[in-house]
Formats: structure tokens, sequence, C-alpha cells
DNA sequence: CTGTTGTTCAACCATAAGGTTGAGTATCAG
DNA sequence: CTGATACTCAACCTTATGGTTGAACAACAG
């Protein structure tokens, strides 16, 4: 199992803040402007600009402008990404917790 | 759909960084020693050696010392967490994939 | 004991990341 | 036009991150 370059980086990484995640899992409610986005964050204006902003370049979230408002939306693709990613360990995973629950059944038979 | 504190923080900064994801590819295909997993990686030992640690503290990775060698093996469970995370997530991404591809189609059809 | 191997630790350095403020640009409201 | 709103950008600061080197230590080999 050889890792290949992708674009995984950019995602875990945009990932790997909560205040980004905190702002996706607004948006899986539904889009909202960068306004509406920072207001529960405890973060200037200009800053939840800059985590929209890496959001976007990590394909993970849309702008469009309406208005003088940047309506922002989620990316469901570059989740599918990391899913796949995930994937090829869920078989080892499964194998390993599955070990793990032969271990303590044999222990709870003693 | 509001986001708690949780350990998903410092698996996903573990999980952002390339190189400790060739790690993890590494051991998927078994236990290794940090000397082991070092040759691949283009990097000093002791370099290597910080990666395996901020692993092991996100417990994807677990060490044990074997004389004087350090065999680390891959630990699933976070990976698990991930994934929970994700699920979160899936039944709306499905959603949005599934409007791409009727746009598509609609699209195709003219 | 001596030397080599495998690893950790401390110190250091360069760059990136996360945040701020203040100025500047569109857009709408009156 | 004037002013407020919604944002972006540039500059700056602080701390984290990713890497290095060199010294130290523990374990095995001879």
């Amino acid at each position: 199992m050889v890792e290949q370059q992708s674009s995984l980086d950019p995602i875990f990484k945009a990932l790997a803040d909560p205040a980004r995640r905190t702002i996706l899992a607004q948006l899986s409610d539904g889009p909202a402007s960068i306004g509406d986005l920072a207001a529960p964050l405890d973060m200037s204006f200009a800053g939840t600009s800059k985590h929209v902003g890496i959001l976007v370049s990590a394909q993970l979230v849309q702008k469009e402008k309406v208005g003088r408002r940047q309506v922002c939306s989620l990316n469901p693709k570059p989740l599918a990404e990391i899913r796949d990613w995930l994937d090829r360990y869920a078989v080892f995973w499964t194998a390993r917790l599955d070990e793990l629950e032969a271990a303590v059944s044999r222990y709870d038979d003693e």
C-alpha cells in the first residue's frame, strides 16, 4: 500500500481546524453568507473570510456572489475522496476490531 | 448540526501530513520499527520519530519496545471516528451528488 | 570493556498557520 | 450624493509545525 500524491493534503488540512469544521456543519444546514458563518465563531469577520477561503481552495465550499453577500454552500465531493482514502484501511481495521472482540470474548469465557 | 468538542482535532491534524499518511500506509502492511519507517521518507531518523510521536498521541499508532527497537503498529479506532464524522455528511453529499447527476443527465437529454 | 545500532531529547531555524486591525471596494437604502 | 453593510486585502504579530543537527542513552555484538 503506497501513498500516491493527490489532493488529499489540502482537504485534510482544511478539516484539521475546528472552526472550519464548524463552518461545514453550519453549511450542511443550507447555504449561508460569510457574516452568517462568522456569527457563532467568536472570531473577526476577516478571520472567518480566511477560513472560508481555505475551504474554497480545498473545494469543500463554493462561493457565489449574490448582491453584496457571498453565499457559501457545501461541496460534498472532497469528502467522498476522504472516504475513499479511509476505505483503503476499512478492511484492515474491521479485521483488527474483530480480533479485539475475539480477544475480549475469549477473556470473558475464562 | 452542531460540532461538539472531541478528539477529532488531533486525528485530522495527524492525517494532514503526507509523511504521516505514508507511515500509516506502511504500517497497514504490518508492524515496523522507526528505522524501517524512516527509510522511504527522505527525512532524518529524528524527524520520523517526531512524526510517529504525533501519530501515537493521536492514538493512530502504538509503540512497543522490543529490544532496542520501537515496533510500531496501526491502531484503527481513530479512523473509525473519522468515518463516523464523515457519515454525518454522507446523506447530504449523496443527495447532492444525485442532484448533480440528475442535472447532468437532463443536460445530456437536451 | 568497546563499539555499533536504534532511538530519544534538546536546541535551534525557517516557514506556515491562525488571528488581529485598518484601509479599500462593491452594493444597497434613503 | 451619503451612509451603512458585506466583504476582501495587506500588513502585522504570535505561536505551531516540520525539519535539522548533535549529544545522550539503552541494548546487543564481539
